[in-house]
DNA sequence: TTAACCTACGTAACCGCTTAACCAAGGACG
DNA sequence: CGTCCTTGGTTAAGCGGTTACGTAGGTTAA
């Protein structure tokens, strides 16, 4: 309220130098506990707390990493909830940020003013962690011009770090899981928009499980739902109008697999008696609906925090060979697919 | 990668002085439509951006705003789903930030570092809004000696700016809807933990309710769920166990709700047929389980919007009276409550 | 006893912007 | 024709820290 106090007003406060205050609160060493004290209690009855951009200024580091991810509300249909878990990155991010003592700055690209926004934020921090079409390439090309980027996604910039889900690997398994552990053989696969990288590589995966079992094997989706709830239904009655009634269907999302639900329901199609259903990402939702959905889930706090730790590590390493992490994703059988319910009390 | 160039380069190349620099990049005025164009060029040549730090340093504004809130993981037990919708006020937050060129910074209060941390954090931003339960009164106060606060949160700190939810307002309108549409008469109450500013707010509205339909007003709440699924589950039980079968139960918010259908629905006990039940908060689970959950929701995303605003405005005010903003909350009737279904497609 | 080191500081030169103050030149105006 | 704005700039003094370098006094090794 009243101007902010001054590292010179607690240096005189305390009888020391501006650098020996310095010293204190960077807790490095070179001063006596005596001096400490004395230079804390100036500090606290001034209630003074360095200036982040002082300190950014002359250490040349902000102490702040950034993280951009797309506006939801904007993209695509406008469904109720978000079809992402930021806040689980965000929480992951954040947790990696402060161990080190860094903050972490967000910005989500309204996807009019991206560019101009991203640069006002660049500006700010240390570095960046850019989610999957949060920016075009050529910004972010532009970006990773003066600050380091890691990409968080599916597809990699080159050059650029990047850290991943496994999703190719998590359909596989869930694919695997339905022709081993359900004796499926005829398993249809319900993609989202067509160029998602996301939907590309679980659809992938899918291949690689049929294959893999000697399967015949689809070169496309059977369907796509465009990874939204509406969407999915929409496939879902696509295939039923067709006349396909294959034993299982596995969702590229947990979105479309929800819608499909209530489209079997209402056609009196008993799940999974008659018909299986996986999704993927296990949102919040997947555990409630009935039957719980299988899913597979993706480690989106540890996400944010290996895209964070990988960050710093950059910022410590500039010339490092570039890194590209992957995570593997973790199946989570329920009902949906025939899987018993989980013994009684904590659903995983 | 290669060290960031400066404003000097910028000028040098443009042929200017840095002053004009500053000035076209802050596109204020007194420069040629030539100069500006020649500026711009050159930056972009040089892949020039402002540092965040200098033009905080030089103008005294950051041009970041805190969010502080609380880690949930921490808190209480370990339920696997975030007691919280911190992603919707973050979203409301950058959002009112943005529109005037501001960034936020984000913060969770482990709450073992809480002070270090929120110190830290306090240092890098103009100012700081703070959510409930993130911080002790005492940090609070010693914070808010250097930089504004707006506290997101039902109880004030005095002196601060505060934003909440109409708790109170929403849980009258709830079971004025169990009197009035369901004609119920026998209503129980379920808080959460007994000194949450939030449980007892809620409460209140309950016996707001009761009172002005001139029906008998308990002084507590006939449960306590710590607002966790499983303490819901438990005092549902609780309430069987002890022979209580009102008519209709309002839970203090979603999760107990949803723990308490759990209980019913092994008890064979309808809902909403046998007993009415609702929640508060509408989570994204509320409109999954069966039946739907009847409940409250909190405008997350204006919360998170009109705190950053109200930070805004009183960094550009610093002496303006305090302000006090109460955002109304909406009722979402579903199938728990005894409603019908709205007609069918879109989900409220 | 003296050279060689520590330890615990102080001095002052930056870090890269913003901005107040100042200035030159080219009309407009009386 | 001299005066006064306007327009389109320049100069330079900070902003509040950090940190390289210097130094005084006490220790230790030779």
């Amino acid at each position: 309220m009243t101007d902010r106090s001054t590292i010179y007003q607690v240096a005189r406060l305390s009888g020391v130098s501006t650098a020996t205050v310095s010293r204190v609160m960077r807790d490095g060493s070179g001063f006596s506990m005596a001096t400490r004290d004395r230079v804390l209690k100036a500090a606290a009855e001034l209630g003074w707390l360095p200036s982040g951009p002082a300190r950014g200024l002359a250490s040349r580091r902000a102490g702040i990493v950034g993280l951009l991810f797309p506006d939801l509300d904007q993209s695509g249909e406008a469904e109720q909830e978000s079809p992402l878990y930021v806040d689980e990155v965000i929480r992951g991010a954040e947790r990696a940020a402060t161990s080190v003592g860094d903050a972490v700055l967000i910005a989500a690209t309204h996807t009019s003013s991206g560019r101009q926004l991203a640069f006002s934020v660049a500006g700010k921090v240390d570095g960046l962690v850019v989610m999957a079409r949060s920016l075009s390439q050529q910004d972010i090309a532009a970006i990773a011009r003066s600050i380091p980027v890691v990409m968080l996604a599916n597809r990699a910039r080159r050059g650029l770090d990047v850290v991943s889900a496994d999703n190719r690997g998590g359909a596989r398994d869930m694919t695997s899981h339905m022709i081993e552990v359900h004796g499926c053989r005829e398993i249809a696969f319900v993609g989202g928009p067509a160029r998602s990288p996301d939907s590309v590589a679980r659809f992938a995966g899918f291949q690689d499980a049929l294959r893999a079992a000697d399967l015949s094997t689809p070169d496309e989706p059977a369907a796509a739902g465009g990874f939204t709830e509406s969407g999915g239904a929409r496939a879902m009655r696509e295939l039923l109008a067709h006349g396909r009634r294959p034993e299982a269907i596995v969702f590229g999302n947990d979105e479309m697999a929800i819608g499909a639900l209530s489209v079997l329901r209402a056609a009196r199609i008993r799940v999974p008696v008659d018909i299986a259903v996986t999704g993927f990402d296990d949102i919040a939702a997947a555990r409630h609906v009935h039957p719980p959905l299988t899913t597979v889930r993706q480690p989106m706090r540890q996400l944010g925090e290996r895209s964070v730790r990988l960050l710093l590590d950059r910022l410590d390493q500039p010339t490092a060979p570039r890194r590209s992490i992957t995570l593997p994703v973790e199946m989570v059988p329920r009902r949906s697919c025939g899987c018993r319910p989980p013994a009684k009390g904590r659903t995983t």
